[in-house]
DNA sequence: TTCGGTAGCGCC
DNA sequence: AAAGGGCGCTACCGAA
C-alpha cells in the first residue's frame, strides 16, 4: 500500500490553547480517500466549552495515529489544540510535516498564511469562503449583542478583546461556532435568506433551520483548508526536491517537536517582583501626567502613551512652538525619544517647555514598562501561588521572519526590557529550587562576517579577546579608530590595560554610546551616499567615520559587495552552508525587490549574517536539547532541565539546583560553541547563572 | 463596531 | 527614489 498522507486542520474557539480554547471543527484531507472527512462539535454558548463525545475524539485520534504522514499549516498550533480533546494523541513527530516550513524555504519573504500559499502554489482562491463566513459571523455577533440577551436566553459568551479566556484577542474567528448555535438554539433570530438558485426565501416559521446556511457555513468554510494544505504540501515537496533543498527541510522539521516543547515548558514570572516594579512607577507617572496637563494650558486632557495625538502635536509644536529636527517615515514631525532629548538640550532648564518635555519623556518610559507588565499579567496562568509564581506560554514562530530569526508573541518574550532602572527581567526567573542560565554567543553577528571575509584585524580582536587594550570589544576598536583625539590621551595616561575601562567610565553615555550606535548602524547596513551624511556618521557624530571604517575593513566591504551582487542577480542570498546538513548549500533567503526592481543594498549582507547566526542558534538548540534529554532520562519523575527561551543569540536554560548543575551548564556552553565548526566560524559563549531573577546573576566561568 | 495605517519603543 | 536589518505590542485616529 502506498504512503497515506493526511492533512489536518482545526477551527477553534480561540488562539489560546493554554487558556482553555479547543477545536470545534477538525477536517481531514487524504491522498487515499475520495471524500474529505469532517468532524464538528457543539459549543456551549454560555461557557464557550466544546462538547466532544469521547468516542468521536477516539476516532479522530485513531485516524491521526494511523496516517503515515501528517501535514499541517502551522503544526504546533493544531497539535496543541488537538491535545485539548478528551482523548490523548500519541504524536509521532517524525511523521509531521508543516507547509509553513517549506513555504519559508521556498520564499522566505512571502506571506506564509494559507490563503496566500493556496493562491501561489495551487492557484486556488480561498478568500471567498473566508469572506462569507466572516460576514455571517459578524452579523451573528451583532445579533447576540442586540437581540439575544434581551430575550433572556442567558448571556452568550461571545469573544471580546478583554475576555479572560482570550488574551490573544477576540477576533471573529473565535466566534465562528455562533452560527450553528444560533441556528439550533435560537432559530427565530436567523436572518432572512434567499436561496440563490430557487429564489425562495427562508422563513423561520415554515422552514427547517437545518436548511439555513448558518447551520453549516462554518464547516463549509473549513473544508477547503485541509484540502489546500494537502495539495500545497505535495507541490512543495516536488519543488524542494528539484531545488535540492530536502536536506535543509528535514533539518528544519526537527525543530517542530522542540518548539512545541519550549512553549509548553513556559516561562516563570513572579507577581511580587512585578508588583515591586509597577508600584515604583505608578506614582511617578501620576506626577508626570499632572505636570503635562497643567503646562499644556487646556490643550491636553490626557497624555498619549505612545504616538503623537492631535492634542499633543498642538501642544508641542503650536503652544510651545518647538520644531522637530526629525521626520517620521510618512513625513510628519517626529516626537520620539531622540527628538525629546534634542529638545531637552536646547531648552532652558526649568522653563515650562523643558519641564513639559522632560515629564513627557519620563511618562512614556514608565508607561511602556507598566504596559509590558500588564501584558504579562493578561497572559499568565497560576503556577506556584505561594511563591507568587505564574507561567507564560509565549508562542514561538520559527517561520515568522524574512530571515531565520524566530518571532515570539502572546506575549513577546524577546523584547523584555533590561535597561538600567527599567529592568523588567527582574520580574522573570526560575521557580523554587531551580536555576536559570542565560547563555549567549559573544559578538555572533560580528564574528560571522569577520572570519568569513578574512578580516585580519577583527579576527585578531576575537582571537585575543582577553588581551588589552580592546579585550575583544569591537566597540573599543572602533572608538580608537574614530576618536583618536579622545582615545590616545587616555591610552598614554592610563596605559593599554586600563584605557578601556577609562573610556567606558568617562564617555559611557556620550561618545562611547555614540560609538556603539555607529557600529550598529554599520552592522545593520548603513550606506554611504554622495550628498547625504550616512546614518552611521550621524550616530558617531563624526563626518567621515563610516568611510574610515570601510577603508580599514576592506575585506568586510568586499563580502558586502558580493552579497549585494548575488542578491541583485538572483533575488536570494544564502546562509553559510552547514557541513553536517548540506555542505553544498546554505539556506536561501529571499531579498525582496523594491518597486524599481532592485534589492536595497542594505539588505543582502544583513540577511546573510542574521540568517547564518540564526542557523547557528537553531542547531545549538537541537543539540542542547538532545544533551539535556540524556540528563533528564536519568532523572525520571523528577524536575527536568529544559530550554525555556531563545532571544536570537541567547538561550535561557532552566533546571533543578542539584549538585553538578554547573558542570551541565559548562557542557551546554561547550555544545553551543562547537556549532561554529559546522560553518567554519570559531564561536564563544558566555554564561550567567540566575538563582533568584533574570536581572541579577553571576557569571559562570567556562 | 471593526479595521488598517501611523507612531513609538522594547529586544537582538 | 532612497538607502540602519529583523521583530511584536499598544495607543491613537479616521474610514468603512
Amino acid at each position: 500500500m502506498s504512503v497515506h498522507i493526511l492533512a489536518v486542520d482545526t477551527e477553534t474557539t480561540g488562539l489560546d490553547a493554554y487558556h482553555g480554547n479547543s477545536p470545534f471543527i477538525v477536517t481531514f484531507a487524504s491522498n487515499q480517500e475520495d471524500q474529505q472527512d469532517i468532524w464538528s462539535w457543539r459549543v456551549n454558548p454560555l461557557t464557550r466549552e466544546v462538547k466532544v463525545p469521547k468516542l468521536e475524539a477516539k476516532e479522530v485520534i485513531r485516524k491521526i495515529e494511523k496516517a503515515d504522514i501528517l501535514v499541517f499549516q502551522n503544526a504546533k498550533f493544531d497539535i496543541r489544540m488537538i491535545d485539548n480533546l478528551p482523548v490523548k494523541c500519541n504524536w509521532d513527530w517524525s511523521k509531521i510535516h508543516d507547509i509553513s516550513i517549506s513555504a519559508h524555504l521556498l520564499g522566505s519573504a512571502q506571506n506564509k498564511d494559507l490563503t496566500t500559499q493556496a493562491l501561489r502554489w495551487i492557484n486556488t482562491n480561498l478568500d471567498p469562503y473566508e469572506k462569507a463566513v466572516k460576514e455571517a459571523t459578524d452579523k451573528a455577533r451583532r445579533i447576540c449583542r442586540t437581540k439575544l440577551f434581551k430575550e433572556e436566553k442567558g448571556e452568550w459568551d461571545i469573544a471580546k478583546d478583554d475576555h479572560p479566556k482570550l488574551p490573544s484577542g477576540g477576533g471573529w474567528k473565535a466566534d465562528m461556532w455562533l452560527l450553528e448555535e444560533i441556528a439550533i438554539r435560537a432559530p427565530e433570530f436567523l436572518p432572512e435568506w434567499r436561496d440563490p438558485s430557487t429564489f425562495q426565501v427562508w422563513d423561520p416559521k415554515r422552514d427547517d433551520p437545518k436548511d439555513h446556511p448558518w447551520f453549516s457555513i462554518a464547516e463549509y468554510y473549513a473544508l477547503p483548508d485541509s484540502d489546500a494544505t494537502l495539495l500545497i504540501f505535495q507541490e512543495h515537496q516536488r519543488r524542494l526536491e528539484s531545488l535540492g533543498l530536502l536536506k535543509i527541510y528535514e533539518k528544519r522539521r526537527e525543530l517542530l517537536r522542540l518548539v512545541s516543547k519550549i512553549e509548553s515548558t513556559g516561562v516563570i514570572v513572579n507577581r511580587f517582583r512585578r508588583d515591586e516594579l509597577v508600584d515604583a512607577y505608578v506614582p511617578e507617572v501620576e506626577k508626570c501626567i499632572k505636570r503635562c496637563i497643567g503646562l499644556s494650558e487646556g490643550r491636553l486632557d490626557k497624555v498619549p502613551i505612545q504616538g503623537v495625538s492631535n492634542a499633543l502635536r498642538d501642544t508641542v509644536f503650536d503652544h510651545f512652538g518647538l520644531e522637530s529636527p526629525k521626520k517620521t517615515p510618512t513625513g510628519n514631525p517626529s516626537l520620539d525619544k531622540e527628538v525629546l532629548d534634542h529638545f531637552l538640550l536646547e531648552l532652558r532648564p526649568n522653563s515650562a517647555a523643558h519641564v513639559f518635555i522632560k515629564s513627557l519623556k519620563d511618562f512614556r518610559k514608565r508607561m511602556t514598562a507598566i504596559n509590558y507588565m500588564k501584558g504579562y499579567e493578561k497572559f499568565w496562568l497560576p503556577y506556584d501561588e505561594e511563591n507568587g509564581d505564574f507561567i507564560l506560554h509565549p508562542s514561538l514562530n520559527m517561520t515568522g521572519t524574512t530571515t531565520l530569526r524566530w518571532s515570539s508573541s502572546n506575549p513577546n518574550e524577546q523584547n523584555i526590557s533590561k535597561q538600567e532602572g527599567f529592568n523588567l527581567r527582574y520580574a522573570f526567573g526560575p521557580p523554587k529550587e531551580h536555576f536559570w542560565a542565560s547563555i549567549d554567543y559573544e559578538n555572533l553577528e560580528l564574528r560571522i562576517p569577520a572570519y568569513e571575509s578574512g578580516e585580519e584585524e577583527l579576527i585578531a580582536l576575537f582571537e585575543r579577546s582577553n588581551d588589552p587594550p580592546f579585550y575583544g570589544s569591537n566597540h573599543l576598536l572602533n572608538f580608537s579608530t574614530i576618536y583618536p583625539d579622545l582615545w590616545d590621551p587616555l591610552l598614554e595616561k592610563y596605559g593599554p590595560e586600563n584605557v578601556a575601562s577609562e573610556v567606558k567610565k568617562r564617555y559611557k553615555s556620550t561618545w562611547y554610546q555614540r560609538c556603539k550606535n555607529g557600529g550598529f548602524a554599520i552592522q545593520y547596513g548603513s550606506v554611504i551616499t554622495e550628498n547625504k551624511v550616512s546614518t552611521a556618521d550621524k550616530a558617531f557624530g563624526r563626518i567621515g567615520a563610516h568611510q574610515t571604517l570601510k577603508d580599514k575593513f576592506a575585506q568586510l566591504d568586499k563580502l558586502n559587495q558580493s552579497c549585494i551582487e548575488m542578491a541583485q542577480k538572483t533575488g536570494f542570498v544564502h546562509t553559510i552552508p552547514d557541513k553536517e546538513v548540506d555542505p553544498e548549500k546554505g539556506y536561501p533567503l529571499e531579498c525582496k525587490r523594491t518597486r524599481w526592481g532592485k534589492v536595497k543594498p542594505t539588505i543582502p549582507l544583513n540577511y546573510h549574517v542574521q540568517g547564518t547566526a540564526c542557523w547557528v542558534i537553531m542547531i545549538a538548540m537541537l543539540m542542547v536539547d538532545d544533551y539535556l534529554k540524556t540528563i533528564n532520562r536519568k532523572r525520571k519523575g523528577k524536575s527536568q532541565f529544559a530550554i525555556v527561551m531563545q532571544i536570537h543569540d541567547e538561550l535561557v536554560i532552566q533546571g533543578p539546583l542539584i549538585d553538578g548543575y554547573e558542570d551541565i551548564l559548562k557542557e551546554v556552553s561547550k555544545i553551543m560553541s562547537s556549532v561554529g565548526s559546522r560553518i567554519g566560524i570559531p564561536l564563544r559563549v558566555g554564561c550567567d547563572v540566575h538563582l533568584n531573577n533574570w536581572a541579577s546573576g553571576k557569571e559562570l566561568s567556562i
